[in-house]
DNA sequence: ATCATAGTCGTCTGCCTGACGATAAGCACT
DNA sequence: AGTGCTTATCGTCAGGCAGACGACTATGAT
């Protein structure tokens, strides 16, 4: 059946990628640069318009590969390295967001470790990892010291509520191993936390609440040295998701 | 500066409700029936598309108060009595979850005391509240008697995310108030817990939970019997937004 | 050898929860 | 008025878990 076209008004439908990792102890997101106008020249979350045959998750992951080269992990095949944890994050929809036109964003959330360096379709100039403090800090989002340049459109806010969701997640999910290598040590582990939430832990606390939750995480019976110090055992992301009794995040 | 159109697909963007509130003991999620292909006299959740000058939030408050005549419980003014709590819940866009053409909807989560009878534009055969289990039979999301008949379009797997994303958030929020009226007992807020989860909380306990945890309830002073029994002490919802630590669900 | 750095194991105390006994205060009967 | 039923409310007790923190271990650096 053939259907009115005039009976409703026509949206571009794109979707941004709040994409989060942990580098030199502080959470970073992935930030590109605009070429175009509007906001030329600013940073902006990466993201694009969503395809005729594509679904919304499907655009996402098409999105994240093309700006850092990560793929997705699937839950059902668990076995691969270096996957990326991607999740719809929310929807903006504010009729003026895009001077252009009316522009509907889906917003995911990619949480994924350390990684070498962004290329923007190649582009390194135009594509950085910044701390997210760094990112909000003029948009009334964070603040700190000078306002280096506002993101683009609504990003400030996107990617504030992308933040806030990873901070409230990793308190009762393993989500936090998102953000490791495949193996990892509980002190590495702890550092992600310790990152993603801007506070100390009890390293003492921290060891004993992580290994005694079953299935968080599993020995893979190596060591390390990689942080200086004695040996530390290495792990993998054990199959639990759900952390509970869930991992609390200290008041400030 | 014009765009061009040919740059990206237009898509139709609507909003879909899933309205849940609590009935005589059980969850109930408001359904209307179509009048219209496809899926014609099947029943679906209430929705319709967005405007040309409407926000996602006030496109879902309009059709809210289409269909049911509530009216969004603004955080600003609290004091106002029979608002309901409205929340983005998901978008969902699959190429082809409407065989017409592509739709993005963005569904939004609503929680609603028990109303009186719901009215879809008037035509009160056309709009019910059915349990949601009931819902759910038929679409592999719930399993139980006969299947009467799946709701249309995906709304069986958007009503089962509101349905879980409603379950979750009472445990580490104060929501489960949006499902009383304005006056309520600790009874009927256990009721509430009892019927959102499906499951039978000792009075005992949850009494000294929601009365010790400051902010959660605030006393009117007034005494109610409408259950049956000794008088209950009136409260009201206090400002507190989230619960720590938690109301737990207890394990099947 | 000594020190600095991390990791790992224990202990103790206080808080919260689940289980459940006991009492209170209404209503509907007889 | 009493008996029984219902719901509300308070109290007690034991177990589990988290925060604070002491002690010991195993590396590399000086």
């Amino acid at each position: 059946m053939p259907y009115d076209p005039s009976a409703f008004p026509p949206f571009a439908v794109t979707v941004d990628l709040v994409v989060l990792t942990v580098r030199r102890h502080s959470l970073c997101a992935l930030a590109v640069r605009r070429g175009e106008t509007p906001f030329q020249g600013r940073w902006a979350l990466p993201g694009g318009f969503v395809r005729e045959d594509e679904d919304l998750a499907q655009a996402a992951a098409r999105e994240l590969a093309e700006e850092t080269g990560l793929c997705v992990h699937d839950p059902a095949a668990p076995a691969q390295d270096d996957g990326a944890h991607l999740e719809q994050l929310a929807t903006y929809g504010d009729p003026d967001r895009d001077p252009r036109m009316r522009v509907v964003s889906v917003a995911h959330l990619a949480l994924a470790p350390d990684l070498p360096a962004p290329r923007a379709g190649g582009d390194a100039s135009n594509a950085r990892w910044a701390p997210v403090e760094e990112l909000l800090e003029q948009s009334g989002y964070g603040r700190t010291g000078e306002p280096p340049a506002p993101l683009a459109f609504d990003h400030a806010q996107i990617l504030a509520d992308g933040v806030e969701r990873a901070r409230s997640k990793i308190e009762y999910s393993s989500l936090a191993t998102a953000f490791c290598p495949p193996e990892f040590t509980v002190g590495e582990l702890r550092r992600v936390y310790e990152a993603v939430w801007s506070v100390a832990l009890d390293p003492r606390n921290f060891h004993r609440k992580v290994t005694g939750t079953p299935g968080f995480l599993v020995p893979t019976g190596g060591t390390t040295t990689r942080q200086g110090g004695r040996p530390a055992q290495l792990f993998r992301a054990g199959g639990a998701t759900l952390l509970n009794p869930p991992m609390l995040r200290p008041e400030v």
